[in-house]
DNA sequence: CGCACGATTGACGGAGCTCAAGCCGCGTGG
DNA sequence: CCACGCGGCTTGAGCTCCGTCAATCGTGCG
C-alpha cells in the first residue's frame, strides 16, 4: 500500500490498527499488582534499580514510601517546591518544563516509564522545574534523606545517584548539541529517533509509539516554532520515513531518518 | 570621549589602557604561595569548599594530590579518558566541548577560576568531553574515588558533591534556555552578562574583562556563526551598551545589555 | 617586515518565523 | 445521533533574520 494512501485516508486499515493498539499506556504497569516492589517491577532493568543486586534492589525498595497517580496536565512538582524527593516514572509520561527570569518557557525533557524526575533542586533545596504529567501517570516517590543516608552504608547506592546526576548531565549535553548544531530537520529526525531508542530501551515498540505531545510542545523542546514542526514532520512523510496520524508515529525507513543525520548530506 | 572615537582609534587612551590592565590572569592567584591549602586559597569562597566549616576544608585539601598546570591549547582530558579525578581551576580558563558521533563540535562551557572541571564522566567511569586550555592554567586534582570514600563518613561533604552535580545540571538548563528560545542578540547580550556575573562573584572586576575565546568558539557556543557574534558585538558597541577592543570587553551600559532580554521588547 | 590567523563588514540567499486561512478530530450538548 | 465548537494541526504566502561567501583589515608572532 501506498504511503500516500496512509496519508490521506483516515479510514485507512493501518492507520486504525496504529490508533486501535494500545502503545505505552498506564496499565501495562500498574495493573500488575503483584509488581508493587522494585525486585519484582517490571521496569528493574531500566530504573533506579539497574545494575544494582537483587539485595540492594529490596534494600531501595524499603525507600520507597509511596507511589503517586499524577492526572494528566497536573503536576508533580513545581519551580520553587522544596526539594524533597526524587520520583520513577512507573507508568505514564511527564514533561519538564522551566521558566526563566522575563517568562520564557522552555521544556528540558520528556519522561517516560523507568526514567527520573525531580534531580534538579538537589542544589538549591528546592526544585527549578515544573514537572507535567503528559497523561494520567504514576510515579515511585523516594525520599532523598532516606537515599542519602543509605548510601553513606552502601557504595553502590552511592555511586547509583552519582550515576543517575552523570545521566541528566549527559542526557542535558545531547539537547545542547541538538539545539546549537542542527537545522530543524535534523533535529526533528534526532527528537523521533532519540524516542524511539528509549522505548526500545524498555521494551516498547520501536517503530510506532505514541508522542504524547502536542506540536508546540515539541517546538519549544527543539527550539523551533509548531508550524515548522508540523512542516517536516508531513515532509517525513512524504519522503516515506514516517507514517503518522495525529500523535501516533510509525517509522518506516529507520535508515532515512537516520540518514538525515549524517554530514554527508550537507556535501551533496 | 564619543564611543564611535573609542571604536575607531587604535590608539584611543581608553583602549590602550584596557588592554594594559592586566585582568583575570594567571598570576593573581598561583604566585600566592603561602595558598597551596584549600583553608588559605584565595578561591576558597567559591570554590569546592564553599559552605564547609574550616575543619571539612582541612580534610578536602589532603585530598588534592596534586596541581597541575596545562598550557594554552592543551587539554587537561579528554573524551574517553578514564575518569578518576575532578579539577578545579586554580587559575585561567578551560573550555569544555563535546563531539557527536557524526563529527559535530559544541562548546558546552567555559570555565573560570574556582570552577570545576570534570564531572562528566562520573557516570560512564569515562570522560565524555575535552577540556582545553584558553590560556596557560592551573588546576588543583581531586581523586575522585578518595572524595567519595571521604563522603562516607562526611554528609557534608557528600551534600557537597551533590551540589556540584545539581549545580552543572542548572547551569546546562541555562543554556538550553538560551539555545532554544533567545534570538542572536538575546544569546550574545546573555552570554555577556553571564561572564560579568561569574567573575563578579569572584572578585574580579565585573565591567571590563578579557573573553579569552575567539568569535568562532563563542559562535559555537551560543549556536550561531562567527560573522553574526562579530557584527552583534559591533552592534552592541554602536548602541553604547559595551566597548571592546579584541577580547578585551567593557560593560558600558549594563541596563541596556538587560534591556535586551527583556520581553518588552517584542511588543515595540 | 611579512605572514597567518582572527575579526570585521558587505552583499546575497535561504531556512525558518509570522500571519492567516482552513481542516481535522474529539467532546459536548441539544 | 448529529450539529456544533474548540483546540490542535496543516498549509500557504511573504518577510526577516541569520548563514554563506568573499573581500579587507588588523594584530601578533616568527
Amino acid at each position: 500500500m501506498s504511503l500516500e494512501a496512509l496519508a490521506s485516508s483516515p479510514a485507512n486499515p493501518v492507520t486504525v490498527a496504529m490508533s486501535r493498539r494500545q502503545i505505552h499506556h498506564l496499565h501495562e504497569v500498574s495493573d500488575n499488582t503483584a509488581a508493587l516492589h522494585c525486585t519484582s517491577c517490571l521496569l528493574r532493568a531500566i530504573c533506579l534499580p539497574s545494575g544494582l543486586s537483587m539485595q540492594d534492589a529490596e534494600l531501595l525498595n524499603t525507600l520507597i514510601s509511596a507511589r503517586r497517580t499524577i492526572r494528566r496536565g497536573h503536576g508533580l512538582y513545581h519551580a520553587g517546591d522544596p526539594f524533597e524527593n526524587i520520583y520513577a516514572v512507573r507508568a505514564g509520561s511527564f514533561k519538564t518544563q522551566l521558566f526563566n527570569p522575563e517568562g520564557r518557557e522552555q521544556i528540558t525533557g520528556f519522561q517516560i516509564s523507568g526514567e527520573l524526575l525531580g534531580l534538579d533542586g538537589i542544589t538549591g533545596g528546592r526544585h527549578d522545574c515544573d514537572a507535567i504529567a503528559l497523561e494520567d501517570s504514576q510515579v515511585c516517590v523516594i525520599p532523598f534523606k532516606h537515599l542519602e543516608q543509605l548510601s553513606f552504608d552502601m557504595p553502590t547506592i552511592q555511586h547509583m545517584v552519582h550515576r543517575l546526576l552523570g545521566a541528566e548531565i549527559s542526557r542535558e549535553r545531547k539537547l545542547l548539541m541538538v539545539l546549537g548544531n542542527m537545522c530543524a530537520e535534523e533535529r526533528v529526525a534526532s527528537f523521533i529517533l532519540d524516542f524511539s531508542a528509549r522505548l526500545t530501551a524498555r521494551g516498547y515498540s520501536s517503530s510506532e509509539f505514541n508522542l504524547r505531545v502536542t506540536r508546540e510542545e515539541i517546538g519549544n523542546y527543539l527550539g523551533m516554532k509548531m508550524e515548522t514542526v508540523s512542516r517536516i514532520f508531513s515532509r517525513f512523510q512524504d519522503a516515506g520515513y514516517i507514517a503518522m496520524r495525529q500523535r501516533l508515529i510509525r517509522i518506516v525507513d529507520l535508515d532515512g531518518l537516520r540518514a538525515v543525520l549524517e554530514p554527508a548530506r550537507l556535501s551533496a
